[in-house]
RNA sequence: UGGGGUAUAGCCAAGUGGUAAGGCAGUGGAUUCUGAUUCCAUCACUCGCAGGUUCGAAUCCUGCUACCCUAGCCA
């Protein structure tokens, strides 16, 4: 339920805890969610997102939005806009909105101290010789030549590099740590190196760019963080997030890094590499593609923020890489619309029906309930006459065991209307059926009380000549995983079907959503009207425990 | 081969020395004018493996095994 929503707790919440008893920052509690503006959003930062927001939330702390900017040449303003619009859209609002940018100065300053401090030194070394130099995993690395460089040199050069003296890669500062460190992250890492790059908010302020590690810790001190969360790869590199802060030491009680395992699903990828992938490949229609497992994918799918805020919750926080289940995400949906969204008679691949008993020229309405399980929801009125068109599921001329919806010599109720018995299913040369006799029974109206006899199926349909001409889309998963474990590229995952609906969803606006009577739920896209007909998307179907083989 | 992590059901995940929460999926049943929803029941004699300590171990100790991360001037 969303009523849920952040109640959960997890291993982080009982650090926070021990460290509000303890008093270590004075009672707060500040987090931060810190994208690197070079992409969209996706359902993996969601949990990030939720994560940071609602554990600031529980202990009436703070949160803020920082854009990690500090590598000009991947970033781009365009995506401010959209990362933005997806925090306010899951239903969270920042303290802060920062741009780790903004702290060049302070970085630089910072980077200047560890200088003066003999614990930083400008490097000559190319990148391949640096790589030679570093060591490899199980050997230990050497030290640069330019190790032993004196203070006033370093400063100096440093100096120079920030003049742009220097072409990129010329030069780069490094901290003073240990190259034989069995840790890889502390063989005298680069803190900062030289790119000759506009820089989307700094413009071309600064030649040099503070890397990372170097940055990050910085980032979060300033802004008084406690808890800084960030995922598993980190791991390694929190010994280095610890010296920086020590090592510069201007703050008394510096923020914590803590490391929590990334979301994966099943059926699809969260990589953005691949995603990007398959938007520049046009396997979809772009970023937002109802198939994508972005924000903004997901948004136009017609998920809802608390569906993907239930989602979160639920999963948990733990540190063991794990992949879950997308049918917990469905179910999520399903359960956050099934209390919200109207229902409305839709069928696909119809089949006429023609109620041979029934006079002619003559249109009844019908009364039928919005939501069955919200009756604050209301009625409306929907037509009834003698021609009807009905799903193709919900016909078969020769019924497969347990079927018990129409079929010859059979009675099913017509949702909302009367009780009817398949006299007859007319073929045309070929054999393919063109039609259905059928007889209703008049005492069996809808709402009026008719306890004669029971049916055991109930349909679904549309009163033909009101009917109104739809096109439905059915999404399949992006990605199929098969035994081996390999996940690849589901070619097939769009289909697009011709419907009919009643006449009342030709007031829908685009976003509406709705149940459509056994088939699942719908959402309608502005994006998507082909002609004068509607287009609807499918956000998730409807569970199901019995499937119609022909 | 160094270092850092993680192992609890088909999938997530609580649990921190006192006899295995919860959710998803599944199964059986009840209700149903949606084969939906709802409801009830059921679903780990056992916690990666092997030893050990203890009256008592998923929890502590020892030794193994498997998987993930790590050698960008990305984040």
């Amino acid at each position: 339920m969303s009523e849920n929503n952040g109640t959960s707790t997890n291993f982080i919440h009982s650090i926070i805890e021990k460290d509000l008893e303890s008093g270590k920052y004075g009672g707060k509690v500040i987090t931060r969610f810190p994208p690197e503006p070079n992409g969209y959003l996706h359902i993996g930062h969601a949990k990030s997102i939720c994560l940071n927001f609602t554990t600031a939330q529980k202990y009436g702390g703070k949160c803020n939005l920082r854009y990690d900017d500090t590598n000009p040449v991947k970033e781009d303003v365009e995506y401010i806009n959209s990362i933005e619009e997806d925090v306010r859209w899951l239903g969270f609002e920042w303290d802060e909105r920062l741009w780790a940018s903004d702290y060049f100065e302070t970085m630089y300053n910072a980077a200047v101290a560890l200088i003066n401090k003999g614990k930083a030194y400008v490097c000559d070394l190319t990148a391949d010789e640096m790589k030679t130099y570093r060591g490899t995993l199980t050997e230990p690395g050497k030290e640069s030549p330019y190790r032993s460089r004196s203070l006033e040199e370093n400063l100096s050069l440093f100096a120079d590099m920030k003049d742009g003296k220097y072409a990129e890669g010329a030069k780069v500062l490094r901290a003073k740590i240990d190259m034989s460190s069995p840790n890889i992250n502390m063989r005298d890492p680069i803190i900062y190196r030289i790119a000759h790059a506009v820089h989307h908010n700094t413009g071309d302020e600064w030649c040099i760019y503070p890397m990372y590690d170097f940055a990050h810790p910085i980032e979060d001190a300033i802004e008084g963080i406690t808890h800084s969360i960030c995922t598993l790869e980190f791991e390694d590199h929190r010994p280095l997030y610890d010296w920086c802060l020590r090592e510069v030491g201007w703050w008394p009680t510096p923020p914590q890094q803590i490391e929590f395992a990334r979301l994966n699903l099943t059926h699809t990828v969260m990589s953005k590499r691949l995603l990007k992938g398959l938007v520049d490949d046009c396997v979809v229609e772009g970023w937002d593609d109802p198939r994508m497992p972005t924000i903004a994918g997901l948004r136009r799918r017609g998920y809802t923020p608390e569906a993907i805020r239930d989602f979160c919750d639920r999963i948990g926080v733990a540190k063991s890489n794990s992949t879950v289940d997308v049918g917990l995400l469905e179910h999520c949906v399903r359960e956050d619309l099934g209390g919200r969204v109207e229902s409305r008679n839709v069928v696909e691949n119809p089949i006429k029906v023609i109620i041979t008993n029934y006079p002619e020229g003559i249109l009844e309405e019908m009364e039928m309930e919005n939501n069955r399980n919200v009756p604050e929801m209301g009625t409306r009125r929907v037509p009834f006459g003698r021609e009807i068109l009905i799903d193709g599921d919900d016909f078969m001329e020769v019924p497969s065991k347990g079927y018990f919806r129409l079929y010859p010599g059979n009675e099913v109720r017509l949702k909302g209307a009367y009780f009817i018995t398949c006299t007859d299913a007319i073929k045309d040369e070929q054999g393919n059926i063109v039609e259905i006799h059928c007889t209703y029974d008049p005492q069996t109206r809808s709402g009026e009380g008719f306890e004669g006899r029971k049916v055991k199926g109930t349909i679904h349909w549309v009163e033909a000549t009101t009917a109104l001409p739809i096109i439905v889309r059915h999404y399949d998963y992006l990605m199929t995983d098969d035994e081996s474990g390999e996940s690849r590229i589901n070619p097939d995952s769009v289909t697009e079907i011709n419907a009919f609906s009643e006449p009342s969803l030709t007031a829908v606006r685009p976003g509406d959503r709705f149940q459509f009577f056994r088939h699942g739920y719908y959402i309608a896209d502005s994006r998507l009207t082909q002609g004068d007909h509607r287009v609807f998307n499918r956000i998730v179907d409807l569970k199901s425990s019995f499937k119609v083989t022909k």
